[in-house]
DNA sequence: GCTTGCATTTAACAAATGGTAAAAAGCGTT
DNA sequence: AACGCTTTTTACCATTTGTTAAATGCAAGC
C-alpha cells in the first residue's frame, strides 16, 4: 500500500529499503468520498496529503462569499496548506475531496520525527512541494489577463484528466468565472 | 552599503560579524532606473536581488501578446525567477525596474560558496524566499473571481506604497484589465 | 415507474470590461 | 513659454461576463 509513496520519492533520490521501512512505519492512509471535508478553513493545518487515487482541491470563500478552487492536485502530488503546516497558523484556505481519492496521510509530528532520523527527507520532500508551488504559481500566472475561455482552453490543455473528474461549478471557481458562464463557453466551443 | 542585507538577515537569525564580513565580500551593488531591464525573459536567472529601495516587477507576455506584471518586489524583498535559477532552466518570466531602484546583487556561483561557509545561510535564504512564494500565492488567490474594482481596492489596502510608485499601465497589467478600465474605476472611486 | 434532489444547460437582460481612438494632462528639455 | 514625449483620462460601441430564473438531465431511493 504505501510502497507508491516509496517508489515517488524514490524518483528524486534513492531510498534505502531500510529506510523505507522506517518511513512506512510512520504513514497512515485514508479514502475519502467526493465532498469530504480534510481540513476547514480556519483551523491548523497537521497534515500533509499524498494523493494515491482521485483528486483534492484547495478551496477558500472569496469576499463575496462564494467558494472558490483555488487549485486541483491528483495522483503522485502532495496536498497541504504550508502556510498552515510550516508556521502554525491558522489556514487560509481548505481541502476537499473533488472527487473520491484515496491519501497517504503524513502526520506532522511523525514527519518531523522522520526528518530527524533521515535529515534527507526534509530536504527532499521540501525541494518537491517548494517545486510544486512554482509550478501552481506560474500556472496561476499564465491566467492574467486571459478571457474566461481561454483560461478554460489552457487548463483543458494543462489539467485534461483533471477536467474529466470534477465538477463543472469547481472548474468555474478555478476559472474565477461563474458556472453558467462556464456552461456557456463549453456550448460555443462545440 | 551592504549592512541593509545582513540587518534584514539578522532578523531572522543572528549573524555573527565574522559571518557577516564573510557575506558582505560576495555581494554586488547595483542602480537600475524605471523601465531597465534586469532579465529577459527565456534567459538564465543567476542573480537574485535584494531590494535595498524601489521596486521591481516579475513580467512575462501573455498569450494575446500583452506583457502582464505578475508581481511587483519592493524594499527588504527578494527578487529572483526562482525556478530558472534553481533549476537552470530558461526563466519564463523576466524581471524590469518598475522605478528608480538600488538593489544587492547575488550572484548564483557566489551565493552556493557562502551556502558551502555558511550551511546555515542555505536554509535561512531558502526558508525567506518560500515564505515569500506562500504569500504572493495567498494575494493572487485572493483575487480569484472578484471584480476589477474589488481587486484594485484590495491592492491598494495590501500595497498602497506600490501603487503610488508604478505605473497605472503596471497597476492594470498586475489586475488583468486594460488601463482604461483601470483608469475607469478610479474615477468611480471618488 | 415515479418522485426527489442535485448538477448542468439555457435564456433574457443588466452590468462590467475590452478595443479603438482621441483628447487632456503631466513632465522634462530647450 | 514652447516643444516633444509619455502617461492618463474620456468617450464610443462591441463583446464578455454576471444575475436571475427556468428548463433539462440524471442518478438514488421509494
Amino acid at each position: 500500500m504505501y510502497d507508491v509513496f516509496i517508489n515517488f520519492l524514490g524518483l528524486f533520490k534513492n531510498i534505502p529499503p531500510t529506510d523505507a521501512a522506517i518511513i512506512e512505519k510512520e504513514l497512515s492512509h485514508r479514502k475519502v468520498m467526493e465532498g469530504e471535508v480534510l481540513l476547514e478553513e480556519g483551523q491548523l493545518c497537521k497534515e500533509m496529503f499524498f494523493i494515491c487515487k482521485g483528486v483534492l482541491r484547495i478551496v477558500s470563500q472569496n469576499e463575496k462569499g462564494n467558494k472558490m478552487a483555488y487549485f486541483f492536485l491528483k495522483e503522485n502530488q502532495f496536498c497541504s496548506i504550508l502556510n498552515s503546516f510550516n508556521n502554525n497558523v491558522p489556514a487560509a484556505e481548505g481541502i476537499e475531496a473533488a472527487c473520491d481519492a484515496e491519501l497517504i496521510v503524513l502526520k506532522k509530528q511523525k514527519l518531523l520525527g522522520l526528518y530527524e532520523k533521515l535529515p534527507y527527507l526534509k530536504e527532499l520532500i521540501t525541494s518537491i512541494t517548494t517545486q510544486a508551488l512554482l509550478d501552481k504559481i506560474q500556472v496561476r500566472n499564465s491566467y492574467l489577463g486571459e478571457d474566461a475561455s481561454l483560461r478554460y482552453r489552457n487548463f483543458l490543455m494543462r489539467q485534461p484528466d483533471i477536467a474529466l473528474r470534477v465538477s463543472l461549478s469547481d472548474i468555474a471557481s478555478y476559472l474565477g468565472i461563474t458556472q453558467q458562464s462556464l456552461s456557456r463557453i463549453r456550448k460555443n466551443m462545440r
